[in-house]
DNA sequence: CTCAAAATGAGTTGCGTACCTCAAAACACC
DNA sequence: GGTGTTTTGAGGTACGCAACTCATTTTGAG
C-alpha cells in the first residue's frame, strides 16, 4: 500500500569504506581533482554508483561557503517581458538569499553582436553562471564559448544560440509557437477565406524568423482558404506597426486573420480599430498588462505565452543545477507554449 | 549598470547581537519555544525584520538530521491522471533523496468519504505533511481539520476541500476551466448554429460540477446560436460513455460540438467515429498517450490540460516550503489552465 | 524582603560535506 | 638499492543552525 519512492541516506563515509578507500580519496574523485590512481577512481565511482549515493545538498552547500553569483544578461531600453523577467526575479529574493546566491541584472545592447559578446566577455571568472538573452552571431557564440571553457554555467535564455556549447536553452520553440499560432488563425477565423496578415519585428531575428516559418507552414497545408500576404516589418515598435498595417489594410478589403509575432501590438490593434477591422482574427505573442486588456475586450483572440514568471525561475534553478552538479529535470524546465485566451488568462 | 538583488548574508549570531540577547534566545523565539518575555520576543523580531534576515536554508536542513517523510493519498484504481503523478514522482527521486525527503504514495478509495476520512487520520504524526487527491465532505474535512491540529502540513491535490483549513490547494480554478472549454467549442464551432453536448463523469463530483457550470455560463452568454443538451453521466468509463453518447447522437442529428469534462475519453472518440460524425468540434481534459493521439490525427480539437508534472512537483515544493516555514512561490506553484492543440503538444 | 518561577546566558554537540595539511606508503626508474 | 614521484591515509577546521543542558539572573507574588 505504502511505497517508498527513495533509498536510504549514505554518507560519503559509508562509499569510503565500501570503496575500501578514505574519506580523502572518495573526496578527490568527487572533485576531479588529481592524485588517484585510474584503478582507484573506478573502484570508488562504482561504489558510488553501486549505492546510488547522492551527496546531501546541505551539507555541500553548507561547506562550500562561498555564495554563488549568477549574472542575467538581458536588453537595455524598455521591454515589458524582460522586465516581468527582472520583477519576478525580485520576488524570489527571499528565497534566493536563503540559498546564499547573488543574482545581478546587466544590461546591454543585446542586437549588437560586439557589444553584447563584449559584455560577455567581461563576466569571465566573476560569476558561477550566467543566463543571457542573446543573438546566433559567430562572435556571440565565441563569447559564449569562452565563458563555458573558463568553468561558468551558461544559459540561453528565451532566445537561444545552439551552435555555441552553452549548457541549456530556456525557452520555447519557437517554430511550435509559429504553427501554434497558425493553427489558432486558421481554426478561429471559422471557415472563412480570405487573407491573412503577418507582422514581425524584423525577419533577421531568430526567434521570429522560426516563428514565421511555423507559421507558414500550417497555414499552406491546412488552411488552403486563407492566403498568408506578404510579411510587414514592424521592427517591434508601436507607430511603425500601425503604419504599415494601416497601409495594408486599406489595399486589401478580405483580410480575415492577422498575426503578430512580436511587440508593438499596441500599434497593431490600433490600425485594427481605426479601419474598422474588429471581426480580423487576431493572434499575438505574450501576456503584459496591454494582451490582457485587449484579449479581455475581444480586440485579440489569443495570445501564445512564454510564462516569464517561469522562465526567469528555470534560468536559476538551471544554473543552480548546474553549479552544483546536480541533474536538470528536464521536463520541470522545459517552458511550454501556453495558449492564453479570455478565459484562462493567469 | 549592475544591480544586486540580495542582501548580504546575516547569521544568527549578528541578530542576536542586534537585540542584544543570547543565541539561545533567539533561537527560542525563531522556533516558537516558550520561556521568553513578549517584550524580549518583539526585541527579537524586530532585529530579523530589519535585517531581512533569512535563516540559511542549507544549514537548518542539515542541522536537523531527521528526514521529512510527505504521504501522497491518491485515489486507488488505474487512473492515468494519478499514474502521471506517480510517474512524476518517482522521476524526481534522485533530487528527493538529495534532499533527505521521503514521499510515500498511500492509495485509497477517495469516493468513500469514511474511508478516506480513515485513511487521513492514521497519517497522523507520522508525517510531516501530506498531499491529498480529497471529496469536499464533512468528514474528510474533519479529518483534514486534525491532522493540521497535529502540526501537520496538508495540500490538497486536484481537489480542493475549501472548507477545511488545509494550508494550500495545488490545482486548477475549475470554474475557468470550464469556461476555456466553452469558449474553445464556441469558437472552434466557426459560427455553425446546432446543439452541443456534455459528458461528465458524474455531476456529484465538485470538479466536474464546476467545469460544468463555467462552461454553461460562457455557451450561455456568448455562443446563442448553440444551445446545450443536458449532461450525460458515463462515470468515467469508457463503455457507459459510448453507450450514452452514441444514443445521443443517434437522436440528435444537429450537434456541432462536444465537451467531455472528465475521463471516458476512449468512448467518447469511438461513439463518434462509429456515428461518422468527426466535424464534431470536441474538446476535453488531460494529456495522455490517448488524447495526445486523438489530438494529432485530429478527432479531438482541444485539450484542457493540468500539467499533472507540475502539480507533483508543486506539492512537494509547497509541502516543504510549508515544513520549513518558508514563504510560499505563489505565482511559481500556481496551476495554470493550458490549452493544448496539436502544434503546442507538450 | 523572600523565595519560587520565569527568563536568559553560555556553552556543547552533531549534521555531512569541502578544503586543506602533513605524513606515510606505494610505485617507477635507473 | 636508492632516488624521486605519485598515491593514499589520517586528521583537522569550518560552514550555520537545531536542540539540548545547566547555571545564573531577573521577575513577580506574597
Amino acid at each position: 500500500m505504502a511505497e517508498t519512492l527513495t533509498t536510504t541516506a549514505l554518507t560519503l563515509k559509508d562509499i569510503a569504506r565500501e570503496a575500501g578507500v578514505s574519506l580523502a580519496t572518495v573526496d578527490r574523485v568527487l572533485h576531479n581533482r588529481p592524485g588517484v590512481r585510474p584503478d582507484t577512481v573506478r573502484r570508488v565511482r562504482e561504489a558510488i554508483d553501486r549505492n546510488a549515493f547522492q551527496p546531501h545538498v546541505a551539507a555541500a552547500e553548507l561547506a562550500r561557503s562561498r555564495a554563488r553569483r549568477f549574472a542575467f544578461v538581458m536588453p537595455s531600453g524598455p521591454n515589458p517581458f524582460m522586465q516581468q523577467i527582472e520583477a519576478y526575479l525580485g520576488e524570489m529574493s527571499g528565497w534566493l538569499s536563503a540559498r546564499r546566491l547573488k543574482v545581478e541584472m546587466i544590461a546591454t545592447d543585446v542586437f549588437d553582436p560586439s557589444v553584447l559578446a563584449a559584455s560577455l566577455e567581461a563576466l569571465s571568472g566573476d560569476y558561477d553562471g550566467v543566463a543571457a538573452v542573446a543573438l546566433d552571431h559567430p562572435t556571440v557564440r565565441a563569447a559564449i564559448n569562452d565563458l563555458v571553457d573558463a568553468g561558468t554555467k551558461v544559459v540561453t535564455l528565451v532566445s537561444d544560440v545552439p551552435s555555441s556549447r552553452r549548457h541549456h536553452y530556456v525557452g520555447i520553440d519557437n517554430i511550435a509557437a509559429g504553427r501554434t499560432a497558425g493553427a489558432l488563425v486558421g481554426r478561429l477565423a471559422g471557415g472563412r477565406a480570405g487573407k491573412v496578415a503577418v507582422v514581425a519585428g524584423s525577419q533577421g531575428l531568430r526567434d521570429h524568423a522560426e516563428r514565421i516559418f511555423g507559421f507558414n507552414q500550417v497555414m499552406a497545408a491546412e488552411f488552403p482558404d486563407l492566403s498568408v500576404l506578404p510579411v510587414l516589418e514592424g521592427r517591434d515598435e508601436d507607430s511603425r506597426s500601425e503604419q504599415v498595417l494601416a497601409r495594408l489594410l486599406g489595399r486589401h478589403a478580405d483580410i480575415v486573420g492577422l498575426y503578430n509575432v512580436g511587440a508593438g501590438t499596441q500599434g497593431v490593434a490600433q490600425a485594427l480599430s481605426e479601419a474598422g477591422r474588429d471581426k480580423v482574427v487576431f493572434v499575438g505573442h505574450d501576456v503584459t498588462a496591454l494582451t490582457r486588456r485587449l484579449l479581455l475586450q475581444g480586440v485579440m483572440d489569443a495570445a501564445i505565452s512564454q510564462n516569464p514568471g517561469h522562465e526567469a525561475r528555470a534560468a536559476v534553478r538551471v544554473l543552480l543545477a548546474l553549479a552544483r552538479g546536480e541533474p536538470i529535470l528536464r521536463e520541470q524546465e522545459k517552458i511550454r507554449i501556453d495558449i492564453v485566451m479570455r478565459d484562462n488568462l493567469p
